[in-house]
DNA sequence: ACCTGAACACCGTTCAAGT
DNA sequence: ACCTGAACACCGTTCAAGT
């Protein structure tokens, strides 16, 4: 019997956590644009060639610590939602929302690096933080339908960030090869829904 | 006068304009991550040193070209909302978001390159397509309201991958260090006005 | 004033050799 | 079976020299 306790899947040895964590800690000392393969060996106290032992390539590490930090948040998530009876949906919404959000605040430094939309770092600290005509323009109708009180909203501002964020989703999810073809008409005509409801339109529109 | 007839601004020389077309094209054929500076004066017809006349970096380019992006797609929502009549504001919401979905469906590859959350493209060559934990727990928050008749959703598939969506843009605003600091618990409650609105919560929650 | 392209530095990946 | 680290390939950036 050679065999460890933990599995022999590439996921389980104790080697690969030590990378992962390294690499953990690295990322939120100096950011995700400066993470290096050598910094992380280094870390973690053993050759370069040995990351090539656990993970095909750099890419597979960043994939794996996000689905490590993803299942992380879920598990705190689960155990809020838990507290909560079963039929208070609105409630158990708010609370899902309260908890994604104060979650990823938390760990600010990693969730940047591993889900905010990313350019190579450079492009950032060049200062060319464009202005966003497309957000402005959204902004703009929201403003307006707000002022004639064709939409009920009290925050104009963060509204239009989340409707822009939420249009990006309808856009990614079209475009996600590996699903199922999904309806594009579908999708549209749930996202007006979706955004009517969230402005808070009145039927008549 | 030596001066031409262009400004002198960094953003207004042809060469500059040459080499942003040049790297469009590379990018919609074989994506952002094969994107090459070499590639780029190549398909261009100049040295590599000329790049670092135009950009200071690559990253500065990428920014450049999302920016021009983000500039044209907008000019058609402009051009396409100016049909409708100021007061209509529900309809003037629907078109803004079919609008845009429309323009970036239309280019793909580009929208992907430039917007899509980016990891290191081998991660997702690899397969590591990690299954997101979180956002099945929204799906069944969903699903388990709309099931009790608590949320009014057709489309509980695609409210999730928006919802998870406007979630993440609520985060990266209140991350967004440049700004000035942003409530916390305002853009939360906004977040969870805004979620109930989208997914048709009854008053009573 | 603009362009060139060789040279440099850095970093991801491989692999023959070690235990 | 696991580890090593030198070597390789690739690519972003610089710069002295050209017109």
């Amino acid at each position: 019997m050679r065999k460890t306790l933990r599995s022999d899947l590439e996921t389980g040895s104790r080697r690969r956590d030590e990378l992962l964590a390294a690499a953990e800690q690295l990322i939120v000392e100096r950011g995700l644009s400066a993470l290096t393969v050598d910094d992380v060996t280094g870390r973690a106290g053993v050759a370069k060639g040995t990351f090539y032992i656990y993970f095909s390539a750099k890419g597979e590490l960043l994939a794996a610590l996000r689905e490590r930090y993803a299942a992380a948040i879920c598990a705190e998530q689960e155990r809020a939602l838990a507290e909560l009876p079963a039929e208070d949906h609105g409630g158990r919404l708010d609370r899902w929302v309260a908890e994604a959000i104060g979650a990823h605040l938390e760990h600010e430094r990693l969730h940047d690096a591993l889900f905010h939309h990313e350019l190579p770092a450079d492009a950032i600290k060049t200062g060319v933080t464009a202005a966003n005509p497309q957000l402005d323009l959204l902004e703009r109708i929201l403003g307006a339908g707000a002022a004639a009180g064709a939409f009920a909203l009290a925050d104009v501002e963060t509204a239009t960030a989340l409707l822009y964020g939420a249009m990006h989703a309808a856009v990614d999810l079209l475009l996600d090869r590996g699903q199922r073809p999904l309806d594009v008409d579908r999708v549209l005509s749930a996202t007006q829904r979706f955004a009517r409801g969230a402005v808070g339109a009145d039927a008549a529109g």
